[in-house]
DNA sequence: TTATAATGTAATCTC
DNA sequence: GAGATTACATTATT
C-alpha cells in the first residue's frame, strides 16, 4: 500500500476536494480497506428513516414538548432545564440515539459529486448505480432502507446547460416528457436532472414572485404611513 | 397548449424564432405561474459570484463547438447566440429581488449589526427599530457602499443561546417546525436562524464524523505498513 | 487564520 | 406537481 493511495484517500473521504477525475480504483480501494471499520458508535439502532420515520425523527422533540398543554399557555412547558435536562438528568439517557443518518454512512457512498457537464463527457461511475435510482420498487426499498446512503450525488451543471435550460424555461416552464427527453440527449443529463431542474426552478420563479408581492404591500404599507405622518 | 410543437423548442434552432412566436396563451400560462417575463434569475440570484460573463461565455462556446466535431458530429445547429438569445437582447429589466427583510431602507432601522442576545431581551428582527441597536458606526457603512448588499448581516450569537442551541441538538438534530418555532421564541430569534443554525450544525457533525473516520483509516493504513515492515 | 453564519440550489419526502 | 425540508458546496464575516 502506497502513499499514493493514502493521499487519495483523503481526498476522497476526508477533504472531499475531489470532485472530478477519481476513479473507479480509488472507490474499490476505499471500500476494502476502510468499510470495515468504520461504523462508528452508535449501533445503529435506528438507521433509517424507514423503521423510523417522520414521527420518531421527532422524538426527542415529542418528548420535549409532552409536558406542553394547551396550545399556548405560556412558555411554560418548554424551559430551559427541561431543554438542558436539568430536571430530569435521566431522561435523555432513555431516549435513543439521537437521529443521526450520515454516521452509518458508507464512505464510498458518500462526498462524490456528479460533474455534469456536456462537453466533459465525465459521467462519474456513480451514473452505474443510476440504475438503482430509478423509480423501481426496489428503489424504494432502498431509499427506505436508508435514504441518506441512496442520495444522488450533487449534480454541477454547467453555465452551458444552465443557460440552455434557463431559455427553454422561459419559454415553457412546464416541459413534457419529449421536451425533456430531448434537452437530456442534448445536454447529455438524465431525464430525471432535467424534470427536477424544472421542478426546482417554477419553486423558485414562485417564490420570488411572492416575495416581490410582499415587498410591493409592504412599501405600500409604509407610503401610507409615511403620507399619513407628513400630515 | 398552442399549436406550435413544443417539442421543436430542444432544436434550438427554433428557439429564438419561437420566442417571438408563442401564443399569447402559452405566455398566459408562464405569467400565472409566476411573473413578469423573464426570469428573475439573472440579477437575483446570486450575489457576487454570479455576474458571469465574458470568459464563461467564451468557454461555453469553445466547449460546445468541440463537441460537434468530436464524437457527436450531428447537431449542427446548436448554437450558443440563438440559445443565449444574444440575437435579442430583450426584456430582461424586471424583477423581483429575493425577500431581504433587512435590507430594506427604513431610515430608522437599518444597518446595524444584529445581536442576538437572551440575556438582554434583545428582539433581533431588524423590523422592530425600538429594539435593535448599533454597535459601531462602521457597521453602518458597511452594507450602504459595499459591494455586497443584501446578505444578512452574521448573527452573533450569544454564549447562552449557543448552549441550549447545542443542548437541544444532542437530543434532536432535526427540530420540527414546533421546537423550531418555540426555541425562537425562548432565544429571540428569528426562526429562520435556527433552522439555519441547525443546518449547519449537522454539516458541521457531519464534517467531524468524517474527520474521525479518516484518522481512523489513516490509523490502520500506517499501522498495515509499519508491521509491514516489521517482517 | 479558523470557525461558522448565510446563500443558492440539487435532491428528497409528503401530499 | 407543489411545498417544505435536507444536504451540500460556497461565500463571506469575525
Amino acid at each position: 500500500m502506497s502513499s499514493i493511495n493514502l493521499s487519495k484517500l483523503v481526498q476522497l473521504d476526508y477533504l472531499s476536494a475531489l470532485r472530478d477525475s477519481v476513479s473507479p480504483e480509488d472507490n474499490r480501494l476505499l471500500l476494502q480497506v476502510g468499510t470495515p471499520h468504520l461504523d462508528p458508535e452508535l449501533p445503529a439502532v435506528q438507521g433509517p428513516h424507514a423503521e423510523i420515520a417522520p414521527e420518531d425523527l421527532q422524538m426527542a422533540s415529542v418528548t420535549v414538548s409532552a409536558h406542553q398543554n394547551g396550545p399556548m399557555p405560556r412558555q411554560s412547558a418548554f424551559t430551559i432545564d427541561s431543554i438542558l435536562g436539568l430536571d430530569r438528568p435521566d431522561q435523555r439517557t432513555v431516549l435513543s440515539a439521537p437521529y443521526r443518518p450520515w454516521t452509518d454512512m458508507k464512505p464510498a457512498c458518500q462526498n462524490r459529486r456528479v460533474v455534469a457537464d456536456s462537453d466533459a463527457s465525465v459521467d462519474l461511475r456513480v451514473n452505474e448505480d443510476s440504475k438503482s435510482y430509478s423509480k423501481s420498487p426496489a428503489d424504494s426499498y432502498r431509499r427506505t432502507l436508508n435514504w441518506y446512503i441512496g442520495r444522488r450525488p450533487r449534480t454541477a451543471f454547467s453555465s452551458v446547460q444552465i443557460k440552455i435550460l434557463e431559455s427553454v424555461f422561459q419559454v415553457n416552464s412546464y416541459p413534457g416528457i419529449d421536451i425533456r427527453e430531448e434537452l437530456a440527449k442534448k445536454l447529455h443529463l438524465d431525464e430525471d436532472r432535467i424534470q427536477i431542474w424544472f421542478q426546482n426552478r417554477r419553486a423558485k420563479l414562485k417564490r420570488s414572485h411572492r416575495e416581490s408581492q410582499f415587498l410591493m404591500v409592504k412599501n405600500v404599507l409604509s407610503d401610507l404611513q409615511t403620507s399619513r405622518e407628513e400630515r
